[in-house]
DNA sequence: CCCTAATAGTTGAATTTGTAACTAACAAGC
DNA sequence: GCTTGTTAGTTACAAATTCAACTATTAGGG
């Protein structure tokens, strides 16, 4: 049992993580939000389509522990923007198999570059080792 | 300029600490949201009014780099549930200091105790010198 | 086949959050 | 002591998220 007259918010790790996580994600937000007008629901798709290939968004939602309903608005939004392309499974035609469309492709590119700059700006500070630790630890943390 | 091709969201650093944060902060939200109805700004605020003492809602705001709505709204919602209590600043009328009740603090005591305990399992897994680590990384990216 | 259960995905309503405009109180210059 | 500007906090409205119910399709008995 801990003591709870030491016990600081401020060194709380889902505190500690909330914040680097809002903080972090504020500079790249710009990108996708005044270039493109996307939301952070349809980025998470379109880069999971663009790395992984066609899919359907049930297994967006395993990859990236969306939820189907956010998923569904995120595929409508991106497909109003002819970023992708819907085609029912013929095998099972509950499904749809989610592509991107050559400009989908291209903004996919686009911020790829985008994103790699700013991921190796925010582990500048970081040495090798410690950033390879740091990762480890987030995805030990976050159960991936 | 970072090549695409081998750009993985799944080891972007603002999408890790995403991951990382919602997936620590779920079993804690439980305690909170379960057992005395507060959302997570709400314990927030209480955390700040429980580890500091009384003040207002604008110190809470910088601490916690929350913004004022938020705050106003958590306040409200704490006053209604007669956690806290508001108290105008003589020397500035616009200013109150928020104070927590003993009910307020009993709960604060609570939940202190349950985020302690949790806080020390999710490092568990981590020696010394990579919580550490953990922390430091975190507080930069976080700029606190 | 037909009935029931399960799954993929969508939609609508209720919460929650974010943005901007607002009130009230103070401060500074004239 | 007015006028202008600034700050603390609230509120109204819009945008986003969550939750629950819904449709359409498939799967598995009997």
């Amino acid at each position: 049992m801990a003591d709870q007259t030491d016990f600081d918010i401020r060194s709380f790790l889902p505190y500690l993580l909330n914040q680097a996580a809002e903080e972090s994600s504020l500079a790249f937000q710009h990108h996708y939000k005044q270039r493109y007008g996307m939301l952070r629901t349809e980025w998470r798709v379109l880069f999971h389509l663009g790395r992984y290939g066609a899919m359907t968004a049930n297994a967006i939602g395993t990859r990236a522990k969306m939820h189907k309903t956010k998923i569904s608005r995120a595929v409508a939004a991106l497909e109003k923007k002819r970023y992708l392309t819907r085609q029912k499974v013929e095998t099972d035609r509950r499904r749809e198999l989610l592509t991107l469309t050559r400009t989908g492709q291209t903004v996919y590119a686009d911020l790829c570059a985008v994103a790699g700059d700013y991921d190796a700006q925010l582990l500048a500070p970081f040495s090798a080792d410690e950033q390879a630790l740091l990762k480890r630890a987030l995805e030990r943390l976050a159960k991936l």
